[in-house]
DNA sequence: GACCTTTTGGCAATCGGTTGACAAAATAAA
DNA sequence: TTTATTTTGTCAACCGATTGCCAAAAGGTC
């Protein structure tokens, strides 16, 4: 029969009393020749360390962590830990954090922001700093929850607090002129969620972008940004009249394409589709789907980076100034034609 | 009245010292009364969880781990973060985890079993309990580390470690009747890494079961189990001449197609490909993939109550026994046709 | 009212490190 | 050699909660 683990967890770990104790010094001692490297005697400390090692000694992260209150531990927030687009921006914040000693916490509001904050104030005091990714907390609470530890924002921005958004300004306007270019005199934007900052913010730059080529404009939504959110806008968007969709992201992208597959209206030669951030499965689609990129592996990495810098004191300005250099493009595919 | 100094220290978050002192009780009043309902008479114990509430106490999780030793976290240990197929196994057990109170740490061993050690050391004594999904590690090495910490395996198992593996047999065995039922004469197995155990698994059922039904079966790989593995393995399939493939997952499944697609070979009616997994995307190839199924969150929902019913020393029997009863099944698309 | 239980709540030790204050030792300067 | 300075390591007070032990208070019984 099959038991779980072990349980003879009784033996106690290594501490610095050991350590002490095997190299004849004080505790006090053992910690700063591990935390404080030179405050002690070069040869005193060697000798610390190697009873350390001798002893497989680990400090007790639970034991700092009282006294300095840094936890070494950083959260990261996603809105829906489903959706492909967070994966690369977890991998890129887990291997940053990783790298630079850091423990990240994962959790998933669910797509709701009472959720959202109940979670935050649950992780809030067992982390030094939090990632919001595509926060659905109105600008006041994410303002109170940065006053509180140190906050980057991804795919958001709210004055004052540090954020990491890709400019897709240049993609969204290569995208226009690409439906332009086609002959497309009408556009949708497919929101996504009303509570999503990044959502009003590509419908900004989108209304901008068609409007300065001249070409009609409407937004459809809000919309659930997963597949099925697609699928039930279908006839939203054919009684728009428009021959050209711009989603949210590639699932809502994804989900329309297969909602007008069931309808019999085929894409691209009736209706043209561009999607927002390239996940996984995108170009696995038919036709493949035209999108517009985002660098969410590199922005996870540099809000981690950005954040850490703030916790620890240090300048945060250059992984700032980086994250602002990100940008996204437009992978042209399959999905979008000439309107004919 | 002794006055106990109520010199407020500084803006720090409120101790159990701050409600005793609002409440008129000794600290060790409160935390029982907050621990330990019922211990405390009523009237003392509500005036207390008033003094609590008015002041938004929460308790802080490392001050209360030091002389407990439980942390109320668990770590989900995961080879590639970004293989959709652990999705649905995070999302499950993030799920469970938060609903009884636990909270996940998440971490990525990028398939490499020294990197997945490493991590182990540096999560463990941070949390209370581990599931390792898809170890990369030795059964020696996880059996050490299930004598320090209760541990739950994911899609491997180990002779007296807990473990939660979904049945995949039947689906197996209708995926090989299914191809001897089209007219398929010799099958492939793409595998996936060396020290994968489910890929040993997998490959033992499918040998098993393809020599029961009179299938010709050969063993390709090891295989990396991402798209580029499949699309790596394109010559040495064409090379075998099988007319079918079952691959170790999706993703090397649909590097496969990716691959043939190139080549010219048209799936399925030059060959029939079968992943497994059923992750986000299998469905949107072209042609759509035939897969077997396995139910991931259910998983990794067991996997965490199992796991947190060894740390809480409950009986966690049923979770694994309702987990034996977790199976796969094959999803029938259209990646395999009848040979000719 | 005396005696025995049971409740209830306080005291103080403890978990494992960190760190300011300070003494002892070593070194440099006078 | 004496004094000033720096280096090195010790002491002890925390950090915030938990918990065994014990005494005071309350409730029951005869």
């Amino acid at each position: 029969m099959a038991e779980t683990g072990g349980k003879k967890r009784k033996n106690s770990l290594p501490t610095i009393y050991d350590i002490a104790e095997l190299a004849g010094v004080n505790p006090s001692t053992v910690s700063r020749a591990l935390n404080n490297p030179g405050r002690i005697n070069a040869v005193t400390e060697a000798k610390i360390k190697d009873a350390a090692k001798k002893l497989n000694y680990h400090v007790n992260p639970f034991a700092r962590a009282l006294p300095t209150g840094k936890t070494k531990m950083i959260a990261c927030i996603v809105a829906d830990i489903t959706n492909p687009m967070f994966f690369d921006a977890v991998r890129g914040a887990e291997a940053q954090a990783s790298d630079l000693g850091y423990t990240l916490v994962i959790a998933e509001s669910q797509e709701s922001s009472s959720l959202e904050a109940a979670t935050v104030e649950r992780i809030m005091p067992s982390v030094d700093g939090v990632v919001l990714v595509t926060s659905r907390l109105e600008d006041a609470e994410v303002k109170e929850i940065a006053s509180r530890k140190p906050v980057v924002l991804m795919n958001r921005r709210i004055d004052g607090l540090a954020d990491v958004v890709a400019d897709i300004s240049a993609g969204i306007e290569q995208a226009v002129r690409h439906l332009k270019e086609l002959g497309h005199e009408s556009v949708a934007y497919l929101s996504g969620p009303s509570t999503s900052w990044m959502s009003k913010h590509r419908w900004q730059l989108i209304f901008d972008s068609a409007v300065k080529q001249g070409l009609k404009v409407v937004e459809i939504g809000p919309n659930e940004p997963v597949v099925d959110g697609g699928k039930a806008s279908v006839d939203l968007v054919l009684a728009s009249g428009v021959s050209a969709v711009i989603a949210y992201n590639d699932l809502i992208a994804i989900g329309l394409m297969s909602g007008l597959a069931e309808r019999g209206v085929s894409v691209p030669s009736q209706l043209s589709i561009i999607g927002f951030d390239d996940i996984f499965g995108s170009d696995l689609t038919t036709p493949a789907l035209t999108t517009i990129k985002s660098p969410l592996e590199s922005a996870g990495k540099l809000a981690v980076q950005a954040l850490l810098a703030d916790i620890e004191d240090h300048d945060a300005e250059q992984a700032l100034e980086t994250a602002k250099r990100l940008a996204g493009h437009l992978v042209m595919r399959a999905s979008t034609a000439a309107k004919k």
